[in-house]
DNA sequence: CCTACCGATCGGTAGG
DNA sequence: CCTACCGATCGGTAGG
């Protein structure tokens, strides 16, 4: 049973938002404009900025007149939103399917996943978001929270939260074996720090590879087993 | 003597610059007013992003009127500048006064310092140019350099990359003794990131300390020395 | 440093 | 999704 609203719906389904009606992700097979959207604004805003990016801009990238984004969408901010949380919905999904992949391929060897084998995943899989193809989405998320409400930055903390909840298990068990020092807290946000910044200086043409950089980190910040 | 200049100043002092000529730092006493402008500026930056903060949020957090900081600025991109440059110069200055008494300490106790010890002091002084009071200048320098044209931003990397220097011989050495695992130039910039990255998430109340901090950044780095 | 102002741009909307 | 448009805001300037 739904929880009771204190306001129901009105009786011949009035459209309750300002302007034109706006379609959904799934209405029509026509949501890859939306996508496309998504895509463009999510590209332009890395490069130069929430705040130095008009809709008018994302429009013509995407083809589109200045007026046609908010067909779409129903702000410049309700677009910011929807790239983050696409962004970090993928980034969840790739996150869930990595740690699956790597425990099926350890079972085939009739092992067992130690924790250091799962930070290499985790760590690999986080730069493969934040820095390997269509890497705009979350670059967008780690750098424009400001220009989220209160309640735009509580939906997104959520998934980002969520994601960052899978990790906790695996730094403690490596805090607990000696391999991690220090206080277990704050080497969690020194680690995701030294991580997401690499979104300021790597280039995909960086001589170091993502598998090199994953080593990198994780000799970096473990220690050899006692 | 001085190099020969191209053109050489006009017979009279003609200003070449457009409206009003402004003053440089040094030119008279209230040359305070524009180092308030530069503190309102480095706030406002830090707290809302260049392009969310207008020269007229800083000339009423100055108590100006609105046009009146472009009497000591030509521009907002060159107040922006300003505040980083600024920024660099003190925390280059910082740096090098913290080394130094470091060095005076450790020849007092007839004590040469480690790389160790070198390593602590650079933390704990990037923690306190980067969240310590009055440290807003170094966040702007940090988040905001899409906004500068390109010879300003070179002029800024110039600052940046001699700050970054004295870490190198430092990280080199614990490199050498085995205190320090993994590639040298991507360790780094993953240590860099780990720092730079606190600026996102510390805050003043935050219940560890910013030796506590510096405590957790040298355990999660450093290995014991074999 | 203030007053008064300009041209440009921006997010957003009505109506089709 | 386009056309045509509005009100607000912004960086910056002339003149004192």
């Amino acid at each position: 049973m739904p929880a009771a609203t204190p306001t129901s719906d009105p009786p011949e389904s009035v459209p309750r938002s300002r302007g034109r009606p706006r379609k959904t992700a799934h209405e029509r097979d026509d949501g890859n404009r939306r996508q496309e959207l998504l895509r463009v604004a999510a590209r332009l805003f890395r490069s130069q900025g929430f705040d130095a990016t008009s809709t008018r801009d994302i429009a013509a990238a995407a083809g589109m007149r200045s007026g046609s984004p908010f067909y779409h969408f129903e702000s410049k901010e309700a677009l910011l939103t929807a790239v983050m949380q696409e962004g970090m919905e993928r980034a969840l999904r790739r996150q869930a399917d990595a740690m699956a992949q790597a425990g099926l391929d350890a079972q085939r060897r009739h092992q067992t996943l130690t924790a250091r084998e799962c930070l290499r995943v985790l760590v690999r899989n986080h730069f493969d978001v934040l820095v390997g193809p269509e890497s705009d989405f979350i670059p967008v998320m780690l750098y424009e929270w400001r220009s989220l409400s209160p309640s735009e930055r509580s939906a997104v903390k959520a998934l980002k939260d969520r994601y960052e909840t899978v990790w906790v298990p695996v730094l403690d068990a490596l805090h607990a074996s000696g391999e991690l020092s220090g206080d277990a807290r704050l080497a969690r946000l020194l680690i995701f720090g030294a991580l997401n910044w690499t979104a300021q200086w790597y280039q995909p043409n960086e001589r170091a590879s993502l598998d090199a950089l994953t080593d990198a980190a994780l000799q970096l910040f473990l220690k050899d087993k006692p």
